[in-house]
DNA sequence: TTTATTTACGAAACCGGTTTCGTAAATAAA
DNA sequence: TTTATTTACGAAACCGGTTTCGTAAATAAA
């Protein structure tokens, strides 16, 4: 590796000039305590050297770094790789810089995430809670340093913070009836978790959409994976088995679908006519799966965004308050043939 | 918000513990100078306050900030999401910061990233450059500065550093080959870019396939996107319109293969009997298009992976060079059924 | 014309760590 | 027992910016 080169630092520029460091400090922010021809002398120089300054000598002074530390539970997915593009799109707007952690939905591992940034790394945080997180103890001791988070998509109602959601309960509502009114008379739930508030809200929209439609809810409708993904297969494939014609099936989130398509089609089960699929999804593939996916798709950039829009107001305003009460932007049920016409 | 706590510092463990500054630094560091006790004692306090350093104040001093900054063109793609898998897993491994950037296929936005790495903000860089670049200016005014970046995937000839890629040439090759063999006497390449690494080198083998199997190379045969999607599936269109039945496709990214398929419906030719494809795409669900999708499907993880490691290592270790030759991580060809069993 | 205010800059402290260098006390070597 | 070395720590400089406070000179107000 090549040495570091001496780095130009505002020292060099200052003496260059013959001002004074505070003064080409002040010049280059703009100050109005220097004089405009001033302003212009330490701006040719900057340019002309090519002077870039060093954002953590800044940091240092001004305790903002400029940067938001954004925690997901995973990077390839749909959904969480459209947020991440809506906070880009503020982050470049707005001149932040985005530091990305992933949880792999794991509580520790989330935890030490979190307490890295109490060190001050990041000005404020957007974070989608890790599968196994109940607690919020790593949320709150974060939150007691005065470093804003805000929660997007997985949110924990214990926290008061900001939380930008979609509508879980009314678009598994909707999808849950919609499967009714194409004859289901039997509906499979497939979920992952028992906590995440996606799940249980997606949970409670479906039991509520049985119990407006007359249908039964039932325990042993309800399946949940588990991290095993061999075990998972088998054992959906034999709830599918066992299934009379005509089921339907809502996963609640974009990655059980596949394995559904799989299972149907290890079994020879034929979609729709077997069994109807919905899913919650923001693949741009669904609309290409054999048959087409039905899916309710979530405003995954808008909310990744105005996440990012809110945090960085909370930042640069100093007397802004974060909104506290959710902030929901609803999802689309978007028909395709895996539900009958 | 809430006002600044005022945060805990090295200054005040060490009049707490009646040692000097210093004292603790080092015994926080381990260092040999400090005797076992007094690092206990050290330890025991920062457990007990949850003091946690200023990465700031420390990057300064040290010239090294531990962060790794990540430039690809988007991130709502299959392959780069798992190429960030792959560099995050290193990263978290080693300690270190990933700060994401988009470039979004734009020259000038990569030119302000890198143009603001120059400031120290990140130790090393990772970047798959945009469609848009051809001169590797802004590279080498880093590379100047004694940052090291590695190429993956999309790397520049002309650029002189490690680059970690897969065989876009050979297995260009043998997707053309499979659609030769497959009965394919016209075969459209379908490109978004003249100049990329990638799509060069992909062309590059599929032109040999041809050659090598008494086909003759057409300029017309060859696609290339714009960035105007309706326009250019109005192009494709007419283009698979005018094709005879038996026609092959290659298309040489992920996001081409969702118009073909499109394309293909809206026309009512069948696939593989009327038209076979065969796509670059890391997708997890082509397998279940319909029908299901035969891909070129890159290493994407272990390229991310390979790319970080190898910063890191160039990092960590004072003399270690940089391998300079290309480091190529093979592709799998995955055959199903959108081409001809 | 004298006094008050504004303008435009500089000296020095500061942010919170790390590192260098110096040294008393303890220990080892002569 | 004397000298050399090692151990364990502290003072102070340092990293590269920003900010506070002070002030001479210029300008405005009395």
């Amino acid at each position: 590796m090549k040495a570091k080169i001496n780095n130009l630092t505002i020292k060099m520029l200052a003496r260059q000039l013959g001002l004074s460091v505070s003064t080409v400090s002040k010049a280059i922010s703009d100050s109005h305590e220097i004089s405009a021809s001033t302003k212009q002398r330490v701006n040719d120089l900057v340019q002309k050297l090519n002077y870039v300054p060093n954002p953590y000598a800044s940091s240092l002074r001004t305790r903002n770094s400029k940067t938001i530390g954004v925690v997901i539970p995973e990077v390839a997915d749909s959904f969480f790789a459209q947020a991440i593009n809506g906070i880009e799109s503020v982050a470049q707007e707005k001149g932040y810089h985005v530091l990305i952690y992933l949880s792999h939905e794991n509580f520790e591992k989330e935890k030490k995430i979190l307490k890295d940034f109490e060190s001050g790394r990041v000005d404020g945080v957007l974070i989608s809670v890790a599968k196994e997180t109940i607690q919020h103890c790593h949320i709150d001791a974060l939150m007691d340093k005065a470093v804003p988070i805000i929660f997007f998509d997985r949110v924990m109602d214990e926290v008061t913070t900001a939380k930008i959601i979609t509508n879980d309960y009314e678009s598994a509502r909707l999808a849950t009836e919609h499967l009714i009114k194409k004859g289901c008379s039997r509906i499979l739930f497939l979920s992952f978790s028992h906590t995440l508030s996606i799940t249980c809200k997606r949970l409670a929209g479906y039991k509520k959409a049985l119990l407006d439609n007359q249908l039964k809810y039932a325990d042993n409708n309800i399946f949940t994976f588990s991290n095993d993904a061999k075990k998972d297969y088998l054992l959906l494939q034999k709830k599918l088995k066992s299934a009379n014609k005509g089921v339907g099936i809502l996963a609640s989130v974009e990655k059980l679908a596949l394995p559904i398509y799989r299972a149907c089609e290890d079994l020879q089960l034929s979609i729709p006519e077997d069994v109807q699929v919905i899913s919650f999804s923001n693949s741009d593939s669904a609309a290409f799966f054999h048959p087409p996916l039905t899916t309710v798709t979530q405003p995954a950039f808008e909310i990744g965004k105005t996440a990012a829009s809110l945090l960085v107001k909370a930042l640069e305003r100093k007397n802004y308050e974060l909104p506290l009460e959710e902030i929901v932007i609803p999802s689309d049920l978007i028909i395709r043939k895996s539900t009958l016409q």
